[in-house]
RNA sequence: CGCGAGGUAGAGCAGCUCGGAAGCUCGCCGGGCUCAUAACCCGGAGGUCACAGGUUCAAAUCCUGUCCUCGCAA
C-alpha cells in the first residue's frame, strides 16, 4: 500500500513521522503552499515542508489541488491520508484512490478546522479522535473507528495537540491494516447529532473579563499556540499564554490587581490570573518577571 | 525595501530628549529579627551599557553601519 500524506500543521507532522516509523510505505507529501509571513513578509514555507524533506520524501505543494489532477494521477499511491491538511480535497482528487481523513475530535460532534481549540474553549473533559472515510463535505464521511481522549485541567492545545496526534496515529494505523485486509467497517454519522466549528478570527482570542474567569483561562488554553488571546491595558497589548482561576482573592471586574509576586485581574465570576504573559515588543515572561520592570499605566481594562 | 518596539548585572526594567563617576525591582551569597513566612532590617558579590567604526577633553547617552530579539499587518 502507497500513501500518499496530506498535512500541513505539527499535528500532521506527528501523524507522519509515526507512519514512517511503523513502517508504512509513504510515497509522498502534499502540503500547503508557501506564504508571504512575518516582517518583511518574506515568503515562508510550512514547517512541514522541511519535516517532510529531513524524511527524504517528495513534497508537492499546489496553489489549487482541482487544477492539478493531471499532476496527481503521475504519482504512484494507492491510497490518500489526510491530516489537517487544511483545504477541501476535490472529488475528481478522491475518486483516483480511497481517502481516509484523521479528526481530532469525536465525530459527528466538532466538524471543522478547529476541534481541538473548541473542545478546549467549551471547557470539555473528554474529546477523542475519528477516522472516518474524506469526503467531498465538511468531515461528515463514514467513520471506521474513534477513540476518547481525556482533556487536562492543565491542558492546553500545545499538551493536547500531540496526545490527540499519537492516539490517531494508533487508529489510522489500525484502520489502514484493516484496509490492507479488507477486514475495514464503517458506520455512517448521525447528521442529527453534528456540530461545526468555524475559523478562529483574530478578534475572537480578545479577553473578555466580563465574563468568568474560567471561560477566559479556557480561552487561552484554546488558542495559546495562535493567535494567542489577548487583552489591551492601556495602550498596551499583553498576550496571555498561561492563565489559572485564583480561588483565594476577590476582585472587580475588569480590575488589575498586581503585586510583585501575582499579576490578578477580576471578572465578573471569579478571578483571572496570569501566569505567563507578554506585551508587545517584549518576550514572553513568566508573571514575577514580568511584573519587576512592568510600569502599570492605568489598573483598569475596558469591559 | 509593509508599519513599529527593543538589545544596560542571573531575570525584568529605568537612565538616552539637555553627553561628564552605572541605577531600580527581583534573584543569589552572608548576617539579624521572628513561633513562623512569598514578611521585615543590615551587609555583599555580580555589568567591556549587543557588536564595529565615527564625533568629543569626555559617549549607555550624539552620528553611521552590522548582528540579534519582539509586537502589528498580511
Amino acid at each position: 500500500m502507497k500513501i500518499l500524506f496530506f498535512g500541513t500543521p505539527k499535528f500532521s507532522e506527528i501523524i507522519l513521522g509515526g507512519l514512517i516509523e511503523r513502517g508504512f510505505n509513504v510515497v509522498g507529501v502534499v502540503c500547503q503552499n508557501d506564504k508571504p509571513s512575518g516582517r518583511g513578509n518574506k515568503l515562508v514555507s510550512p514547517h512541514m515542508v522541511e519535516f517532510a524533506k529531513g524524511l527524504n520524501l517528495p513534497v508537492y505543494q499546489f496553489e489549487k489541488l482541482s487544477l492539478y489532477i493531471e499532476e496527481f494521477k503521475k504519482i504512484d499511491y494507492t491510497i490518500a491520508v489526510t491530516a489537517s491538511y487544511g483545504k477541501f480535497l476535490p472529488k475528481k482528487l478522491l475518486d483516483l484512490h480511497p481517502c481516509v481523513n484523521v479528526h481530532p475530535s469525536m465525530l459527528p460532534v466538532y466538524r471543522g478546522s478547529t476541534p481541538i481549540q473548541s473542545a478546549l474553549l467549551n471547557g470539555d473533559k473528554v474529546t477523542g479522535v475519528s477516522i472516518m472515510q474524506t469526503g467531498v463535505g465538511m468531515d461528515d464521511g463514514d467513520v471506521f473507528v474513534q477513540k476518547e481522549v481525556e482533556i487536562l485541567p492543565e491542558d492546553d492545545y500545545i499538551s493536547l495537540s500531540p496526545k490527540l496526534a499519537e492516539v490517531g496515529l494508533d487508529l489510522l494505523c489500525e484502520t489502514l491494516e484493516k484496509i490492507k485486509n479488507g477486514t475495514e467497517t464503517k458506520t455512517a454519522q448521525d447528521e442529527s447529532k453534528a456540530t461545526f466549528v468555524k475559523l478562529i478570527q483574530k478578534e475572537d482570542a480578545l479577553l473578555d473579563f466580563s465574563c468568568s474567569a474560567e471561560s477566559q483561562v479556557n480561552k487561552v488554553r484554546a488558542y495559546v499556540e495562535d493567535p494567542v488571546a489577548f487583552f489591551l491595558l492601556g495602550d498596551d497589548r499583553i498576550k496571555v499564554y498561561k492563565a489559572v482561576v485564583a480561588t483565594d482573592v476577590v476582585g472587580e471586574a475588569g480590575k488589575v490587581i498586581a503585586n510583585k509576586k501575582r499579576f490578578l485581574i477580576g471578572t465578573s465570576d471569579g478571578i483571572f490570573e496570569i501566569l505567563k504573559c507578554q506585551v508587545q515588543g517584549g518576550k514572553v515572561l513568566d508573571a514575577k518577571s514580568f511584573l519587576n520592570g512592568y510600569r502599570f499605566k492605568t489598573m483598569e481594562i475596558k469591559l
